[in-house]
RNA sequence: GCGCUUGUAGCUCAGCUGGAUAGAGCAACGGACUACGAAUCCGUAGGUCGGGAGUUCGAAUCUCUCCAAGCGCGCCA
C-alpha cells in the first residue's frame, strides 16, 4: 500500500535520470523495495544505486543522488530520504502517508488485503488425496490445512479456485482394505489363520464389517450405497467398505472445515478409457517399449534416473499410469495452474507425472503441474514419539486433534511453519490451552479490541461509525505507528505468500500484529477524557479488527469476539 | 551409493528471494494491574547461522565440498 507507489516513483525517477542523460539507456533491474532491520535506516530502503553501479561506471551514491534529485514525491509520501552506507536510498514515509493509509484500509474494508493479480484464471489445487483405506490421520491434517490456505491465499490474489480430491479406489491396497473386512466379517482376527497378508489391523475395519452385515446404508459425498450383507460377496464388501471410509473421510474434513469442488475416482480414469488412451499415445510416440514381459516408459529421456514400468507382466498397470492420465485430464480441462500438495515422501512422484506429460507431445509446459510438499509431521504424546502405522492401527486421527484442540489451533499449527521444515506436533502441548499457544495470542488481540468497543459504546462512542478524515491526524506515537505500518503491510504480506505457498507469512505477520496491539494497549488508553484521542485510536482499532478478520480469514481461522 | 528436504539462542522456529549491528516465542532471572480483558506488557541474559572453501562492494541466503537428520530410490501407492 505504500510499498507500490514508492517503487514507482523510484521508476519514474530512473526514467527521468535517462531523459535529462544523467544515466544510460537500456534496461533496469527490477526496483526493489525492502525494509530495514534497523528503524534508524528508515521505513524502507532500495538498494538499485549498487545493482546500478557497474552498468552505469558510476560510483552508487552518486547514482543514488540522481535517482534522489529526480524523485516527484507530489503526493507527499516521503518526509525526508537519504543516501547511507555504500549506497543505500532509505526512505522516510510522513506521518501524512501513514495516517491516510487507514482511510483506504476503511473504503477497502473486507477486501483489503485481497488483489485482482491473478485476474480470475483458472487454478486447480489437488490436496489431501487420502485413500479410502482408513480415517485421516495427522499427517493427511497437514495437508488439508496447507491445501486450503493456499486455495484461499490464491482467491485472496484473484485466481479462480478449484479444490480437487483424489482417491484410489482400485488396486491393491483396496483390495486388501477388502479382504481386511471380509475376515472381519468372518470372525478371523488378525495373525490368525485366514487373516490377509498386510491386512488393516484397525478396529475401524471391525465397525464396518458390524456395519456391513447389518447391511446399512452409506451415504457418502459422492457414493450411495446399501450393504449386501453377504460376508462371501467380495465386490460388495469393497464398495460398501470404500463408502463407509469416504464418508468417514468427508466427516473428518468437515470438521476441519476443508470443502472440495471435485472428487475424482481412479476407477473412472479406467472406465473412461483415459488410461487406454495414454498408453497408446505414449506407444504412438515412440516413449514406450517392452521387455521382460512388462512395458515401460522411456523415463530417463525427461529426466528421470531409470525408466519405469507402465504394464506390468501381470497385465495391470502401476500407479503412475493413471497419474498421467488424471494429469491429462486436468490439462484438457483448462486449468493452465495445476497445484498439487502432498507429502514429500511422495516426491518421487514428480519426476515421473511430468515425464509421462511431456512424452504426450501435448504442448504441456515442462514445470506443469507445480508441486507444493509437506514434510513429515512427527507426533509426540506425554514426551514420546506416536509411531503412525495404518496397517497395525496405531495412530493419531485428525478427528482426535480436533476434537482435544480445536479447529482453530490444528489448523494454525499445521501452517505456522513453512510446509517443507519437519513438524513436531507436540499434542499436550497444543492441548494445554496457554498462552504459549500463538493462536490464542492472536485471537486474545482481536477478541480484546473487541471488549474495548463495546466499553466504548457504553459510553457513546460508536468505533464503528468514526470520520476517519478527522481524526487520524491524532495518531503518532511511536505504537500507533508502528500498528499502522504493519496493517499497511498486509497487500504484500499477501501476496508474497500466495505466490510462495508459504501461509506460515501470514501467521508470522498475524502474530507480529497482535504483539504491536498489545505493546499499544499496555502503553496507552484507548477510552480517555480527551474524545479526539479516544475518537482517533478507536478508528485505529477499527482497521486493526479488520485486519484481524480479513487475514484471519484468508487463513481459515476464525476471529472470536470474546474468549 | 544416488536424489529431494532440513541444519540459525538451552527448546520450537522466523529471517520479506543477496543488504546495513541475525530476530521472536517458550524455558531462566528481574520488574508492571485501587481504570478499557495480566490469555498482556517491559527489562536482563543467551549465537562460530552444522564445518570448510568460493562467487562480489556485501552471504544465514547463491556455488562447490564434507558432516548430521528425515524422506524417497519396487513390475507398491
Amino acid at each position: 500500500m505504500i510499498r507500490k507507489p514508492l517503487i514507482l516513483l523510484v521508476e519514474k525517477a530512473l526514467g527521468k535520470g535517462v531523459n535529462s542523460g544523467a544515466l544510460l539507456a537500456g534496461t533496469f533491474p527490477p526496483v526493489m523495495i525492502g525494509v530495514p532491520s534497523n528503524p534508524e535506516h528508515g521505513d524502507y530502503s532500495c538498494n538499485i544505486a549498487m545493482q546500478l553501479a557497474k552498468k552505469e561506471s558510476a560510483p552508487p551514491r552518486r547514482i543514488a543522488e540522481i535517482i534522489i534529485s529526480n524523485i516527484d514525491d507530489s503526493d507527499y509520501l516521503l518526509e525526508k530520504v537519504e543516501i547511507a552506507g555504500p549506497g543505500f536510498i532509505n526512505f522516510y514515509i510522513s506521518q501524512d502517508a501513514w495516517q491516510k493509509a487507514l482511510l483506504e484500509i476503511e473504503r477497502q474494508g473486507g477486501s483489503f488485503g485481497r488483489s485482482g493479480a491473478g485476474e480470475g484464471k483458472k487454478v486447480q489445487v489437488e490436496f489431501v488425496s487420502a485413500n479410502p483405506t482408513g480415517p485421516l490421520h495427522i499427517g493427511h491434517g497437514r495437508g488439508a490445512a496447507i491445501g486450503d490456505s493456499v486455495s484461499r491465499l490464491l482467491e485472496a490474489t484473484g485466481w479462480d479456485v478449484t479444490r480437487e480430491f483424489y482417491y484410489n479406489d482400485a488396486g491393491q491396497q483396496i483390495a486388501n482394505l477388502a479382504l481386511s473386512v471380509q475376515a472381519r466379517c468372518k470372525g478371523v482376527e488378525p495373525g490368525e489363520p485366514g487373516w490377509p497378508v498386510d491386512g488393516y489391523q484397525g478396529e475401524y475395519i471391525k465397525d464396518i464389517a458390524s456395519s456391513y452385515l447389518a447391511k446399512e446404508v452409506v451415504d457418502a459425498s459422492d457414493q450411495h450405497i446399501a450393504a449386501a450383507g453377504d460376508p462371501d460377496d467380495l465386490e460388495a464388501i469393497r464398495r460398501f467398505s470404500v463408502a463407509s471410509l469416504r464418508r468417514e473421510q468427508d466427516a473428518d474434513l468437515k470438521a476441519f472445515d476443508v470443502r472440495f469442488d471435485v472428487f475424482t475416482l481412479e476407477s473412472s480414469l479406467y472406465s473412461r478409457g483415459l488410461v487406454e488412451y495414454v498408453v497408446r499415445a505414449l506407444a504412438e510416440n515412440g516413449h514406450s517399449y517392452e521387455a521382460d514381459g512388462a512395458l515401460w516408459l522411456r523415463t530417463t529421456a525427461f529426466g528421470d534416473d531409470k525408466d519405469r514400468v507402465m504394464r506390468k507382466s501381470d497385465g495391470s498397470y502401476t500407479y503412475f499410469v493413471p497419474d498421467i492420465a488424471y494429469h491429462l485430464d486436468k490439462w484438457e480441462r483448462g486449468f493452465i495452474r495445476v497445484v498439487n500438495e502432498q507429502g514429500s515422501d511422495h516426491h518421487s512422484t514428480i519426476t515421473r507425472v511430468r515425464a509421462g506429460l511431456q512424452a504426450l507431445g501435448k504442448g504441456i509446459p515442462e514445470g506443469w503441474p507445480e508441486y507444493l510438499l509437506h514434510q513429515m509431521v512427527t507426533v509426540m504424546r506425554g514426551g514420546e514419539e506416536v509411531k503412525i502405522s495404518k496397517r497395525a492401527g496405531s495412530y493419531v486421527t485428525l478427528r482426535d486433534l480436533i476434537d482435544e484442540v480445536g479447529r482453530d489451533a490444528v489448523r494454525f499449527f499445521f501452517i505456522m511453519r513453512k510446509p517443507d521444515a519437519q513438524l513436531v506436533f507436540d499434542l499436550d502441548l497444543a492441548k494445554e490451552q496457554s498462552p504459549e499457544n500463538p493462536v490464542y495470542y492472536l485471537q486474545y488481540a482481536h477478541a480484546r479490541i473487541c471488549s474495548i468497543f463495546e466499553n466504548a459504546a457504553g459510553k457513546g462512542f460508536d468505533a464503528g461509525r468514526i470520520q476517519g478524515a478527522d481524526v487520524v491526524s491524532s495518531l503518532e506515537s511511536p505504537e500507533e505507528l508502528e500498528i499502522m505500518k504493519l496493517l499497511s503491510a498486509l497487500p504484500h504480506v499477501v501476496s508474497e505468500s500466495a505466490a510462495n505457498f508459504e501461509p506460515h507469512r501470514l501467521t508470522g505477520y498475524l502474530t507480529d500484529l497482535a504483539g504491536s496491539f498489545h505493546r499499544f494497549y499496555n502503553k496507552s488508553r484507548v477510552i480517555s477524557d480527551n474524545s479526539r484521542t479516544t475518537l482517533a485510536r478507536l478508528y485505529l482499532l477499527e482497521r486493526t479488527a479488520q485486519v484481524f478478520r480479513n487475514a484471519l480469514d484468508i487463513l481459515g481461522i476464525s476471529a472470536p469476539e470474546r474468549m
